[in-house]
DNA sequence: TTTGTTTGTAAGTGTGCACTCACACACTTG
DNA sequence: CAAGTGTGTGAGTGCACACTTACAAACAAA
């Protein structure tokens, strides 16, 4: 016994993520998870109930970490106007998804959403931290709307690449976004 | 004869935006766009330039819609500040979309962007949308920025339900968006 | 009619991949 | 030591699907 199964189950997870973030749910083997990982395929069918299963726990640890990342980034505002703790959210988030990771990971969840159970992951994860931001914020529902469509701006910021694109209107969509 | 090629692919392209928007480039086989075009598989081949090809000119089509419903709903517009013509933009491109379709692909489109062609005709789709906003409402950057940002948030409502879900966080993101 | 061109297809071919199963090794308990 | 339990894999199996090829029918021009 080199592990115990549950301890496996959270390192397949987090490179899940990773691995499943650059090419999406269909277009990534679970070869290529199990090679990540460093473990092989038909254990991976073992520790999770088939691709698909493999996936939708993929996105309730990237949720997690989101959510864990918002939540301890708020413990770091200075003042306590709504303003001030959504704008230290924001920076906590554009810090954690320097990585790219587990932005990518969000697109491609949302790409497959045609699939039931990957739907509601993503509602429980979106549930999850947009009940956060409203109440530890004391946000109105404007900011909170707010806050959520300017991180939606940066999904199509990275994956079209944006930031390299010198013209203004590629300036104009970029202006003052946090890091990417 | 039955038909010019140049018209298949017109008719054979709106059908791949539709087909391609349910299940997304990988997880979508060409025998099903070419059975919802009504021709074989093969013919599809011919037509385009691989199965890459062919959603890379679906892309086209797609964003050419776009453009073009947002053109013609500038012209609707009654005052001519910038706020009242975003307005009527986004009024026509909430009208356009209502079908999903546009939307869908979009969202599909972004999570293949690891494909450079598929990337750069994203971002050729967004030039086009955007300069055009710019220049037509002669909107500020911010404004610019804001109208796209408020634009992804419809995809993220879309996919994953949002306007089905009764809790508080989801009506704080859907609250005031038009159509979906 | 014959020759040529374009539209269209049926029937493959090869490959990649999800998933399974029989088996082996590690470790524990009695 | 023997028997049991959990961890881990190699070697398949079967199917879906991207792409090709050989062939046919419609139409045009001579």
């Amino acid at each position: 016994m080199r592990s115990t199964a549950e301890a496996r189950r959270v390192t397949v997870l987090n490179t899940a993520v990773s691995v499943f973030a650059r090419a999406g749910f269909h277009a990534t083997p679970v070869t290529a998870v199990a090679a990540a990982a460093g473990i092989s395929e038909a254990y991976v069918f073992r520790l999770f109930a088939g691709k698909l299963g493999l996936f939708v726990a993929a996105a309730g640890a990237c949720f997690d970490r989101i959510a864990e990342a918002i939540e301890a980034g708020a413990e770091r505002a200075t003042g306590d106007s709504p303003e001030e703790i959504l704008d230290t959210m924001g920076g906590a988030y554009a810090e954690l998804i320097a990585d790219r990771d587990l932005l990518l990971f969000q697109v491609q969840a949302q790409a497959v959403t045609d699939i039931p159970e990957v739907a509601e992951a993503v509602r429980a994860g979106y549930r999850r931290v947009a009940t956060f931001v409203q109440d530890r914020a004391g946000a109105s529902d404007a900011q909170v709307q707010q806050f959520f469509a300017y991180g939606q701006l940066c999904h199509l910021i990275v994956t079209a690449g944006l930031e390299q694109v010198p013209e203004p209107w590629a300036r104009a969509l970029t202006a003052g976004i946090r890091h990417p």
